[in-house]
RNA sequence: GCGGUCGUGGUGAAGCGGUUAACACACUGGAUUGUGGCUCCAGCAUGCGUGGGUUCGAUCCCCACCGGUCGCCCCA
């Protein structure tokens, strides 16, 4: 127990971590360009913080989260997500300010209770934005073509973009009804999970898997077609803006968010080979939850996407760079007179900004040299007892095995040359 | 949380009631004086997720637990 990690969590070890570092530049730099700036906050919020901004109700937070009463006798829970610590801080902060367009970024740990599979952790990592204080739809299409311009720029293909309007409180709760009254007198021949479905969520009885064949579900009404004209022509022109960008997209009428706060658009980015955990990012319209959370009205659009999942992806389509180790040089000291020398060389090398390495366990020469191979070393710094005596190094290319006598005081100039030049 | 499936050294894996627990990679050492990558030789699991049980005997059978994984639920 003490040597096993909790369940659902996992070591980033240093031969991945690279691979986590190299998604994470992507992310900087992709930010950068489109004006997302990094936000950080805490790990744990007050319970009430994601009762209020999630919903009751919602599945993640009736039985996914990591609860727990504090010294102080707080209730404290660890973030299951990151839009609501974004938007309390945003209040908090007053990062409304100027009253313009508050575009953040964040990167870090979420942490759900759930039963644990490829792709799904109980501490996994999102990389999320979020947009707040516009309304416009070109908001929209600009958060979903960043997601999309993220997967696609680590050389992900076959993502599917599936695009829906959840409608807003005017219009969503009418839709709502009008499904209900349509299935109420089918509940029998649905399946047990839509029985419970048909209270507590009825959009998401249209995306059944086991009821999917059932002939009714084709006649089910659609959302698209109850959306009250404000919602409908947002959706259009978020769309116009997608296609003018080309962005390929898919609608599906069935694209339901578990999270209470969305509002008009919904979209998803699936990649199928990743099976049950698919969703590579989803996201959409938040337009409620400032309100909801104390602020003023403010309408907002943000989406996160499951770095563990992208990773996956990657892995599978083969598209994580290869992380090979190099070193400038190698110290290799023979015998216990050279030790002193060499550590002192180690350090030489070391100061004038080259990377360095030597073995300390005093092997054989011929271990040390596999040494500095495996390290991936260009060149090996030979220390001996005569080139002691003679203050010299035997400066070994390790490509190509050519070899020469440097003096102490003219190898770190010598080094530095053949590195950088 | 529900159902299925799997669990052998650092890694990938064979073995499926009594075996020296194969093989490959990795790792360590060696192949006559202080030189890596190729080759060759040697070493490397008193142990088969953990705990019970059945049996003369269990890595192989049974049960429980733990963990991975697939699907469901849900989500990123």
């Amino acid at each position: 127990m003490l040597t096993n990690a909790p369940r659902g969590t996992k070591d980033i070890l240093p031969d991945t971590v690279g691979e986590w570092t190299y998604v994470e530049a992507k992310i900087r730099d992709l930010c950068s360009r489109y004006g997302y700036q990094e936000i950080r906050t805490p790990m744990f919020e007050h319970t009430e913080l994601f009762h209020r901004g999630i919903g009751e109700g919602t599945d993640v937070v009736d039985k996914e989260m990591y609860t727990f009463t504090d010294r102080g006798d707080r209730s404290i829970t660890l973030r299951p997500e990151n839009t609501a610590s974004a938007v309390r801080a945003y209040l908090q902060n007053k990062l409304y300010g100027d009253g313009s367009l508050t575009k953040l970024f964040y990167i870090g740990s979420m942490f759900r209770y759930d039963r644990p599979q490829a792709g799904r952790m109980r501490e996994f990592h999102q990389f999320g934005v979020e947009a707040l204080g516009e309304e416009n739809p070109a908001v929209d299409a600009e958060i979903i073509m960043l997601a999309m311009d993220f997967l696609q720029s680590l050389g992900l293909k076959d993502l599917k973009l599936s695009l829906n309007s959840v409608g807003c409180p005017k219009c969503r709760p009418v839709y709502r009804k009008v499904l209900q009254d349509f299935f109420r007198d089918k509940l029998d021949e649905l399946c047990d999970d839509c029985k419970d479905r048909f209270e507590r969520s009825p959009l998401r009885i249209l995306d059944c898997k086991a009821d999917a064949d059932k002939p009714f579900m084709a006649d089910a009404p659609k959302i698209t077609d109850c959306l009250c004209e404000e919602c409908q022509d947002h959706f259009h022109k978020v769309q116009d803006y997608l296609t003018q960008a080309g962005i390929d997209f898919e609608l599906d009428a069935r694209l339901v968010r578990g999270l209470d706060y969305y509002t008009k658009t919904a979209f998803e980015v699936k990649y199928a080979p990743l099976g049950a955990q698919s969703a590579v990012a989803g996201g959409g319209r938040y337009d409620g939850l400032v309100e909801e959370m104390g602020g003023k009205p403010t309408p907002a659009v943000g989406f996160a996407t499951g770095l563990e999942r992208v990773l996956l992806a990657l892995e599978k389509q083969e598209l994580l760079p290869a992380m090979d180790k190099q070193t400038d040089a190698f110290v290799v000291a023979l015998g216990e007179a050279a030790q002193g020398p060499a550590f002192q060389l180690l350090t030489r090398l070391r100061q004038a900004g080259l990377k360095a390495g030597m073995d300390y366990a005093g092997r054989s020469m011929k271990a040390q040299m596999k040494q500095a191979n495996k390290a991936g070393a260009r060149f090996a710094l030979i220390i001996g007892e005569d080139e002691v005596k003679e203050a010299c190094v035997q400066l070994k290319d390790m490509e190509k095995s050519e070899q020469q006598k440097v003096s102490f005081d003219n190898i770190i100039d010598k080094l530095c040359a053949e590195v950088k030049g």
